[in-house]
RNA sequence: GCCCGAGUGGCGGAAUUGGCAGACGCUCAGGAUUUAAAAUCCUGUGUCCUUACGGACGUGCGGGUUCAAGUCCCGCCUCGGGUACCA
């Protein structure tokens, strides 16, 4: 009984292309070229998870389709492979995370093989090969060789810098320091996230509200010698080259966000005794604006300097430079107290205060540019060190965190916008200082400025400011520079040497390894552990590793390692060309391959992996070393992958229902009784025991009490993770690709659903049936298929189908174009008659989706080679159409009446039909027809009173 | 708080430029086949009224534009995600 039977089709089909090496991507590009990308896995210990082939059989789709349009393609997969986690199985099992790490390697591997991808399996890749992580660290040293240069936004070599001739002449250590000031990687002292409890420090990502993400144990701040990279300096280029590619627009947005441009003005406020204040006015008109700010001056940054007639106050951060110089004796002790507080909060405090704003008064007040006013000085952790100049102007009537700060300290509150006419603010409450208003509108008490609306205010204070030189117009960023080292074990060492000097003490120079002397491996470290102190384990390693000497010069080491970002910013790169043992790429395949034409992956990476890559990327490409500005040109997030539908009640202590809407989470996440507060025992329910009940679920045995019904994100604590091997063993990996594209839309969420797995598995068995004679006792064709001329209804049935599936794969509307398959097999399981003329460009169409089963079929139909490169079938639009619709026939909108027409009626024709519609005739009789809107093919629609 | 995204049957979801709401699948019910079950096949399945014919209502809520609105406009509500003192 030759049933379909995936357990033994697909192995078989999958070892034939590994055999046959149906996927290896061909040497040379012919035609047009396809580079479709996934974003590859961290191969966690837990292995696939279901939401990782939704995005995998999604590019799988259109790479198979791609083949067969006579695209040449490249599809790779890699693994994302350095990271805590391995590190930490190291740590408690005593074991090598490489070890591990492999293993992990291993079961993704066969885990993916499983699924019938058509990757190239000669190009894999892993972070953590020795021979990609070289190359890893050749780019660093490209950034380690590059500046930026603000006049030509591009990255130059080093040896470029302009360097000054009093810096010339001192020396060439003095020159090689000046260049590290420059360089895209440089050293800085950066407070990092140590977590005593872990005893570790903590990348940013593993710190949640302050606390680690694992084990939740509060992390503080502190400096440490860290490595930066400078994305700062191309902030302006990573916005603005957004506008060159295909992507989602709130993925634009997003990283608009995170890199958060905005435009303002830095103002200059006076330091120093009144009288001084117009013979510093008059020497700042003189000299001009001064780029390093002069001890007589505080500067700020604002977006609105059209509120400058409306700063009450000033604030400046508590680790901002000035503090002690503009602290007054009489204050100092108050103004050390809180700022030796804010130094020891930490985040998690701080993100406790954040309602409520706290700060204390220097003791001393500093001029207003704008109209000679003296304004007190504050220190106030809400201004952060961190952000434009690490001060600010308080305008309390116009900025809410301004106006909270003033209400609790009772600071002058004057308003200088008046809000636009229609606007709902109360203008009195503004004026009297009881409400803030933080938009747009017309200055008042702006003296000559005043009826000026926001805009034109801005742009005129600024021209003002600027030629007193007591002001410019200034862009600040959200974004920081990126800290780009973790004193971890798992990583990729920094290619970088540190001089010393006799006492064995740094001298401050560095010098990169080089090229023939990478890569700089991971040397034997006995153990790893974390000891308390934040020293990167790999400060345990021997001496020769860590002393190297090179032409009678002795140096360390760093020994910091790059974070798991790292090797994650260039994959795309090497899986061009993966083996090349004399360059990162070979320049000529870059040409060929470049850039990424589709990248799918999780929303998760919106900002964080495609920022930092697309940094890289220009950086490379700033310096020659490949031709276009963006990588990835179409990107796809697919939505997350959320468990079963659950249905869940509560019960009280006193064993009695609650009903839904009467309860809530608290903080610690325990669902508890609103009102009170009580804890509550979370029942989960068999879906038999809920139902629907209005817009709600109520329990059937008490109506009154409602249930939750929610799909939850999957995770092991709740138990309600599916594992992919497990569907695959009972339903095939065919039947799991389909449902995965099935579900709906790519980019959408939604839950899994058992019961929907077994609906597509269904479908492939309808195919089977469809094409084999299952009574048969051999393997052979149905009877029903032959080489039967079609009939015009099967012919356009086809071509229906080839059109709307070819379309669907293009926009990557899967879930429809399946349904259009399944329409198709619908359609031919009724029919007595299946023309194999027909049934073979059906296999074909099915191929990207379930090609193990459609290999199989492909065969039996008596093909003797594999269909992975056959062309798509094509379409015949003529044939896409029936010669007859049925057009409705509405009455004031209502459908009435439907006729059946031959295709390509006038308007005027279908009106005609549609008067003399009987049933029409009979509805119309008594009214008089105002108007007859017809639209050819579409329907009738009759105005009539 | 702010910024995105989404609300369509019992469920997942379909619906070119506004033009037959509910394609396709699941679920459920009935029937055929079978000694029986599984499997398969057929029929039905938005709500309400009606014996029926048929009719009314219906895309989160309230308004609007239009011959015609799931789709466009205005005002809300709910859910999901992101983000958080960025001046």
């Amino acid at each position: 009984m030759p049933k379909y039977n995936p357990a033994e089709i697909e192995p078989r089909w999958q070892r034939f292309w590994d055999e046959n090496k149906t996927f290896k991507t061909p040497t040379e590009v012919t035609g047009e070229k396809l580079y479709a990308l996934d974003m590859f896995p961290y191969p966690s210990g837990e292995g696939l998870h279901v939401g990782h082939p939704e995005g995998y059989t999604a590019t799988d789709i259109v790479s198979r389709h791609a083949r067969m349009v006579g695209k040449t393609v490249l599809h790779p997969m890699g693994f994302d492979a350095f990271g805590l986690p391995a590190e930490e199985h190291a740590i408690k099992h005593n074991a090598s995370p490489r070890e591990f790490t492999e293993k992990n390697i291993n079961t993704f591997v066969r885990q993916l093989k499983d699924l019938g991808f058509s990757y190239d399996w000669d190009r894999q890749i892993s972070t953590t090969d020795v021979d990609y992580f070289k190359w890893t660290q050749w780019i660093f040293l490209v950034l380690f060789d590059t500046w930026f240069d603000a006049d030509q936004q591009k990255g130059r070599p080093i040896s470029e810098l302009p360097i000054p001739t009093e810096i010339k002449e001192s020396g060439e250590d003095a020159v090689r320091k000046y260049q590290d000031e420059f360089r895209l990687a440089f050293e800085s002292h950066a407070p990092v996230n140590w977590c005593p409890a872990l005893g570790t420090v903590l990348a940013n990502e593993e710190v949640v509200d302050g606390l680690s993400d694992v084990g939740d144990h509060p992390v503080q701040r502190m400096p440490l010698r860290q490595w930066m990279l400078r994305i700062t300096a191309y902030a302006d280029r990573l916005e603005s080259d957004l506008d060159q590619v295909d992507w989602p627009e709130g993925i634009k947005k997003l990283q608009c966000d995170w890199i958060g441009r905005s435009t303002g003005a830095e103002v200059d406020f006076f330091i120093g005794d009144n009288d001084q204040f117009e013979p510093w006015k008059k020497t700042r008109t003189e000299n001009g604006f001064p780029r390093n700010l002069p001890d007589d001056a505080l500067r700020v940054y604002t977006t609105r300097p059209d509120t400058l007639y409306g700063a009450t106050y000033m604030v400046i951060a508590p680790e901002h430079g000035a503090v002690e110089k503009l602290t007054t004796t009489e204050q100092a002790p108050a103004v050390k107290k809180y700022c030796d507080d804010a130094a020891m909060k930490s985040d998690r405090d701080r993100q406790d205060d954040r309602t409520k704003k706290t700060g204390v008064f220097t003791g001393s007040y500093a001029i207003n540019p704008i109209n000679g006013q003296p304004v007190p000085i504050w220190v106030a952790d809400y201004v952060l060190a961190s952000y434009g100049t690490g001060a600010i102007m308080a305008v309390p009537a116009h900025d809410a965190r301004d106006f909270e700060f003033a209400k609790t300290y009772d600071l002058p509150i004057i308003a200088v916008v008046l809000p636009p006419a229609k606007s709902e603010i109360d203008q009195a409450k503004l004026m009297a200082g009881e409400i803030c208003f933080a938009g747009v509108g017309t200055a008042v008490n702006s003296e000559i400025y005043n009826d000026l609306p926001t805009d034109e205010f801005k742009n005129k204070i600024i021209e003002t400011l600027d030629s007193a030189a007591v002001g410019c117009s200034a862009v600040n960023y959200k974004l920081r520079d990126w800290l780009f080292s973790r004193q971890r074990f798992w990583g990729e060492p920094f290619p970088i040497l540190h001089e010393l000097d006799e006492a064995g003490n740094r001298t401050g120079i560095m010098r990169p390894v080089p090229l023939e002397s990478l890569p700089v491996d991971l040397p034997f470290v006995e153990d790893f552990k974390p000891h308390g102190r934040p020293e990167p384990p790999l400060e345990k390693a021997d001496d020769e590793w860590l002393y190297p000497v090179i032409d009678g010069k002795k140096y360390k080491r760093e020994t910091n390692t790059m974070p798991q970002w790292a090797g994650s910013c260039w994959y795309y790169l090497r899986f061009i060309d993966p083996d090349n043992a004399s360059a990162f790429i070979d320049p000529e395949l870059e040409k060929q391959w470049m850039p990424v034409d589709l990248y799918i992956g999780g929303a998760e990476h919106a900002v964080l992996h495609l920022l930092y890559a697309r940094f890289w990327h220009k950086v490379l490409f700033d310096r020659g070393h490949l031709h276009t500005p963006e990588p990835f040109k179409k990107l796809v997030n697919q939505g997350m992958i959320l468990g079963d539908v659950e249905f869940t009640a509560f019960r009280d202590t006193n064993e009695q229902w609650v009903s839904a809407e009467l309860t809530c989470e608290n903080d610690e996440r325990k669902t508890v009784l609103k009102s009170t507060g009580e804890e509550l025992h979370v029942v989960k329910l068999d879906p038999e025991q809920a139902e629907k009940e209005g817009d709600n679920f109520v329990l059937k045995s008490d109506q009154q009490i409602r249930v939750d019904s929610r799909a939850y994100k999957m995770s092991k604590s709740r138990g309600n993770v599916v594992n992919p091997d497990v569907i695959i063993a009972e339903y095939g990996a065919d039947s799991l690709r389909l449902y995965e594209m099935f579900m709906g839309p790519l980019h959408q969420s939604k839950p899994w659903s058992m019961a929907g797995v077994n609906g597509v598995r269904n479908f492939l068995d309808r195919v089977w049936r469809m094409l084999v004679e299952e009574k048969a006792e051999e393997l052979c064709l149905s009877s029903a298929v032959g080489d039967h001329s079609p009939t015009d209804e099967q012919v356009r049935m086809l071509h229906k189908t080839i059109k709307a599936v070819s379309k669907d794969i293009e926009t990557l509307g899967f879930n429809t174009a399946i349904s259009r398959m399944m329409e198709f097999v619908n359609f031919f399981t009724k029919q007595s008659e299946r023309p194999k003329s027909l049934m073979e460009p059906f296999i074909l169409l099915l191929s990207p989706f379930a090609p193990h089963l459609a290999e199989e079929l492909w065969k039996l139909l008596g093909n003797d080679s594999s269909l992975a490169y056959e062309p798509w079938p094509k379409f015949d639009e003529s044939l896409t159409v029936d010669a007859r619709v049925e057009v409705p026939i509405q009455i004031m909108g209502k459908i009435k009446s439907k006729v059946s027409i031959e295709r390509g009626k006038s308007a005027k024709e279908l009106e005609t039909i549609a008067l003399q519609d009987p049933k029409i005739a009979t509805l119309l009789e008594g009214l008089t027809v105002r108007k007859i809107i017809a639209v050819p093919d579409k329907l009738v629609n009759i105005v009539a009173n």
